[in-house]
DNA sequence: AATGAATGAGCCTTCATTCAT
DNA sequence: GATGAATGAAGGCTCATTCAT
């Protein structure tokens, strides 16, 4: 069954580095070794592939750290919203050049039915448990509403560094890598927290 | 002159409805009631048109009103970034759906050297003219590090309502529209300056 | 393995006929009853395909007697020199006509790299052992120089028929073909043989 | 009228350069500053403008000396036969490199109706001067069709240093190029001379 | 007299897929 | 279970040519 794992390998490798439509089957199957009919053998399709080869990457995104959870520490909201933080801004620095992390982003700008599994099996959780951090953290003070704005001002502060790093790459100086994640992510989070403590204050618009 | 602008259009359609790779020549013709050699002829190549085109989402991008400048009132920073917030968010959620948002999606997903064309011409120029307006507006107390940060900041919870469209659709009910800008708007802005204002003080990590 | 021989074949057909410009590659698969792709599968490129055929043709070109040696029968070198040129002649003028015989003058109007191959591989130990057989035929009365214009010379005399074989055909009446090969042979043999006599005497010029 | 010209001039050297498919009609009207309707307008087709040419090129081949006549020295015809020759072979060596040359040795390898034309007009009457020398430089000792075969074989030696080029060019050391015009000349000539005092003889075959 | 715009036919090539083995 | 050979559809591109001006 190595065949069939190879050929999953090399095309989530080619995927990445192509897309759909560049990345061809003859140069997944040169990769993985195989047979140029192997893809229709093993998969049937090319589109079938595809679709195995993001579940494939889905279950591989998470490797590496566990995401923190307000379970693990509930006396400390604030403490595990920046730890939380700290271990998204890393995930999304790291995968930035992975092929998880490639893949992912293109699905995000050329959605395919695919997205729809991933966002109900991989994304949800992730920002329902984000959301639970930043109720504790301000102490339950604000309203559903305001609640998920707030939650994706955080999500939007860290995937930028992600969605956006081909443009950031691409404008001056500043240049924010992984060795950056622990600085970037301590920003974020003092601005988050200390937009609870008033956050009852408005200021003129 | 109307044939060129016809492919330019119809090339605008097709590049965002399927992508560059999958966009063919032949429909992009068809759509703008051409011959399939006129897109080499008016443009060499279609990779040329594509960038072409690229550009020419850009400078329709901004359609409707101009950013606002610092100079425009220089004596309230404050206002004039939540100006700029505001203009920033109505534009990104505006050109969502549209032909010239999902260009620029897909662009940023699988970058090409017209990426490079649009950083330097289109996108540098605002990002610069948001640091002036945020060192403005926290009275110049910020280091550059610092302010750049800020300004990415601020863009990445603007930006996440356009890349994370896809993904926002496919969470939880909190649709997020263009009524709803200025709501957004104001929120990020809050946020913004709340955070100037006791810069100096460290929240516990 | 049939198919790829069939296409070398149909390719020297059309190749002969309209050169490597004109022959389509279309045509060519048609004439061999295979598929517009089979080109490309079997032999990767126009200009691969063509390459082989040049080969192919080189091969096949000699086909029928073998090439006359000195060493035969080294104690009659005028001998051997006379069967040398009929050998050549025949050859010559048998492949005017033909795919093969088209295709080099194809290649010696409008020479590729193709042609370096065929000098070296193909051209080369022929005219060498014609200057061995002029050579001892004169019984070494010559120099270099001399020698390499005699064989030059000869090789001329043959050559004209086939090189011009265009023009020929389209002058007056006299029309030399393969039936004349012996008569031809014996003319230029003599002609050379009698130089050699009296290669000494100079005429005024 | 300039403008024609310019194409014409412009088109020989193309075809010259690639032949007649490969020359593309863009690149002759690029190369004569004209617009690409031009060749059509002033020729009607691309194959008129390459028969037009086929004829320009052969009134402005024999540009430089004038061919030695028979009728110029009457009383000397060994003579005049060498100067023939001389004339032939410079003529051939020289333009082995020129536009013209390279345009006949083309249409030789792959005739149109052009070569027709040019047989009559232009080769002909040159072939049959040669075969009134020669019956004049033997004494017209020779029967027709001998006398056929002698003009072919002058003809053919010193055609080979034209047609031939190509590949003499990629054999041994030996090179002959337009210094070498007289040696080589000289040399065709006496080998001609003598074969016409012992034509009567016989070498054995 | 001359041209820029536009066309349609056709070419080489690539690709996912199938089929006999 | 796996493959090499072969296919047909389609794609980008080039080219000679035409047409309105």
């Amino acid at each position: 069954m190595s065949t069939k794992e190879d050929i999953l390998n090399a095309a989530m490798a080619v995927f990445a580095e192509h897309g759909f439509h560049a990345g061809t089957v003859r140069d997944i199957c040169d990769q993985a070794g195989a047979n140029v009919a192997a893809v229709n053998y093993h998969f049937h399709d090319k589109t079938s592939l595809y679709a195995e080869v993001l579940q494939h990457a889905y279950r591989n995104a998470g490797i590496g750290e566990p995401m923190p959870l307000l379970a693990d520490e509930p006396d400390h909201p604030a403490k595990q919203l920046g730890a939380w933080i700290a271990w998204y801004v890393r995930r999304l620095l790291h995968s930035g050049g992975t092929d998880v992390g490639r893949l992912m982003a293109r699905e995000m700008a050329e959605p395919t039915e695919a997205l729809d599994y991933l966002a109900k099996g991989a994304v949800q959780p992730v920002f329902m448990e984000l959301g639970r951090l930043v109720d504790a953290a301000c102490g339950g003070s604000l309203d559903e509403r305001a609640l998920k704005l707030q939650c994706v001002a955080i999500v939007g502060q860290c995937l930028v560094f992600h969605t956006g790093r081909a443009m950031l790459e691409r404008l001056d100086p500043p240049h924010f890598g992984y060795e950056d994640a622990d600085e970037i992510a301590s920003h974020i989070t003092k601005w988050a927290l200390r937009s609870f403590d008033t956050s009852n204050v408005d200021a003129e618009t």
